[in-house]
DNA sequence: GGATCGTAAGACAGCCTGTCTGAGATGTCA
DNA sequence: TGACATCTCAGACAGGCTGTCTTACGATCC
């Protein structure tokens, strides 16, 4: 009983820009798309997105409804789904599937200041979660 | 002087694949290398192989020196290097370079008990460092 | 009825990936 | 010396993916 999850093959920079631009506007037809991302741009602009959005489509990112005879896309995935998807990609890839020397590293990385002060005030208050479960039962 | 980093295209599954094998051997020749990767494979294997080799090189992955007339090749990057190169990829495709979304997601992964407690122990003793430095003020 | 807008299907070139072929250099051994 | 094996190097090749674009067709509106 897999949650059908295709393996979703990577979604690709130019399917990632209509994405991109679809959960800033919640919902939007291919008109608003392409004047978003091809300002001034004609009818093979339009069709271009029109691809990007049929793959994206069959990649289940994205679902359709007619309204009034025009498809109005929203997104099917956010953005933490991708991130999700594509950390486990690497670590399948790199780590035998284990989260762990990810995280390893990020945290390395956060030594080196790499992240922002509202990243560690982030960090902080995960943290703190965590501690609070570490120190109660693991149960589960 | 460029530490001419190019920006590193991302290793493909059989370039990994030989990469992997490599890691093991801290040193092989295609020879090595094909025979534990295509056991019992003929000259278009052993040509496959050099053929990702020469890629890998290309990539910076990968160095050789010759020995007694043979290339040695040894690796040039190791597994956590892949990994902080595909974090930051993927840190500036979803999240606009920032790392810590990233974080973010595998700290909720985290008490999925997917993390060792060297890891945990790792990650308390960041936060622990972030806290003092948090008072102070830091260069940037 | 013609202009305008949307949909749907698919053609297309360029790149990437993995595989494979062939030519040439070098070393070994009878 | 010459046959043979092994390695290197250069490049061909098909199939897939990506981004772009063309065409045909249907609905809508003045």
């Amino acid at each position: 009983m897999d949650a059908d999850r295709p393996p979703a093959s990577e979604v690709t920079d130019a399917e990632l820009a209509v994405l991109k631009a679809l959960w800033r506007r919640r919902r939007a037809t291919i008109r608003e798309l392409t004047d978003e991302l091809y300002p001034g741009g004609g009818a093979s602009h339009y069709a271009t997105v029109q691809k990007l959005l049929e793959r994206l489509e069959s990649k289940g990112c994205v679902g359709r409804r007619r309204h009034r005879r025009v498809n109005v896309y929203r997104p099917r995935v956010d953005r933490r789904t991708l991130i999700a998807r594509r950390l486990q990609a690497t670590a399948d890839r790199l780590c035998d599937g284990s989260l762990a020397p990810l995280l390893s590293h990020l945290v390395g990385a956060a030594d080196a200041r790499q992240l922002s002060d509202r990243d560690l005030a982030a960090l902080r208050a995960l943290v703190g979660r965590l501690e609070e479960d570490g120190a109660g039962g693991e149960g589960r």
